[in-house]
Formats: structure tokens, sequence, C-alpha cells
DNA sequence: TTGACATATGTCCGTTTATGATATATCACG
DNA sequence: CGTGATATATCATAAACGGACATATGTCAA
């Protein structure tokens, strides 16, 4: 048996699109505006992925909605007008949620041997 | 230096979508038909994912399309008239590159402490 | 044997997502 | 100045998804 501790709103969210995960990623490792999180989400993914502004805008407009993210105050001004937003609770535990997903999808393939080992 | 001998065209097609990976997830352990792809992709995610027969058969189309699957004639009559399908050579490129970077991300978000610790 | 349910494939269509183009404005640098 | 990177946003289109419906066969029990 496995850890089953995911609340239900949180597990309905899985699994998350590409563009929805490299945001949260970009997210959790700390507060980030837009345009940060487009080039973060860029090189987390070594180039495999890349997101225009019009996915980056309207999926952050998204996930604001959903509450998984939420927009910071600290535009102290002089920071020109540079929108910063932070993984709100359930964001996190969406994030985690799905990093457990990938990683026992993951060992189930190695298990089955259903991937030629990446060994080292 | 990492590993980047992944082809082009196989390299484009990620990052794959929830769908898309799971039903070639179910072919990589072994050829199936459309029907026990679905109950497979289910099985594997533990009811996190489930696909309807819209999003099954018109994504077995696609796949075949883009060649990363085939038709196999192993329908020897009498089974009815399942359709069997295989992971191609390019296919199976495609899903261990997805693996690959499923588990890159994993360890990155470990290594970064963006986690918990799933340990214990 | 009839009725119900799982198996099996497929299409249709509305909704959701993704993406590229375009727009606008600021900032840094030479 | 002017060019290119930074920064946000919208629009229109395209791709993908998902549920409902359609159809047919196999299975099993009342």
């Amino acid at each position: 048996m496995v850890k089953t501790e995911i609340p239900d709103p949180v597990r309905k969210l899985l699994p998350l699109s590409p563009a929805v995960f490299y945001i949260l990623f970009a997210l959790a490792e700390g507060e980030k505006h837009g345009y940060a999180i487009m080039k973060e989400a860029e090189t987390v993914a070594g180039g495999q992925f890349t997101m225009g502004p019009g996915t980056l805008y309207t999926t952050i407009q998204r996930l604001l909605e959903l509450g998984l993210i939420e927009e910071t105050s600290t535009s102290s001004d002089s920071e020109r007008r540079r929108r910063y937003y932070r993984l709100s609770r359930s964001g996190r535990q969406v994030f985690e949620a799905e990093l457990n997903r990938m990683e026992s999808l993951v060992r189930s393939a190695q298990r089955r041997k259903l991937v030629p080992r990446d060994g080292h």
C-alpha cells in the first residue's frame, strides 16, 4: 500500500499538462515573474520544451483561477511592472503529487524492464 | 555532456501528452488491442487517469500516422475483430526518451530539494 | 432465452489547451 | 539613437481531449 493522502481536488488535476508542470516546477524553486518562469522552464527542460507567451500567460491565468498559484505584491515598484507569482499550498501539493506520479511510472517501467536500463 | 543521441524528429514529440504516454507504456509491455490498452493504462495509472473511447481511438489513429505504433496482422480471425498494435522502433525510442525526461526531472527536483523527500 | 453487463471499435461534437502572431512598452548597451 | 532583450498581454487558429452516442459480439446468470 502506497501513501494515499492526496486530497481529491488535487488528484483530479493529474496528470498535469507539460506547460502546467514546468510552470509549477519553476515556481517551486521560489517566487518568479512570468518571463523568468518561461526562461527557467526552458532551462529545466534542457531545450526539450519551449513555451511562447501565448501558452505562458494563458496558463498562468488558468492556474490563478484554479488557485494553484498566487500573485504576490512584491512589485515594490521600480521593479518596472513585473508581476510575481508563487505556489499556493495546493499548488505545491499538486506539484509534489505529479512528481510522485512520474517517479512511480519510471520505477514501474524499470521494474517491468521496459527500458534498456538508464543506469549510470 | 549528457547522452544526446536522440534523433530530432523524436525529440520534437516531447514532452508527450498523458494520453500518448500511457498508450505507449501499455504497448511497451507487448502487443495489445485498443480496449486492452485502455484497461492497462488505467491499471498503470492506478486510477489517476482514465481514457474514454474518444481519446483512445483518435490517439491511436494519430500514433499510427506518426509511425510510433503499427498495426499487426495478428488478427488470426476467431479473435473476433480486435485490432492489435505494437510499438514501432521510433515509438520505442520516443517512449524511452520520455521516461528519461521524466526521470531527470524527478532527480532534478530532488537535487534542488523541491520535494519533502519521498523516502521513509 | 432473455436480459444485463463487459468487451470491442468507432464517430461526433463541444470544450479545453496550446501555439504562433501581433501589439505594446521598458530597459540596457553601444 | 537604435537595436535587441526583457516583459506582459491578447487574438485567432489549431490541436487535443472527453463524453455521448452508435453498434455489435461475448458471457453469464436468473
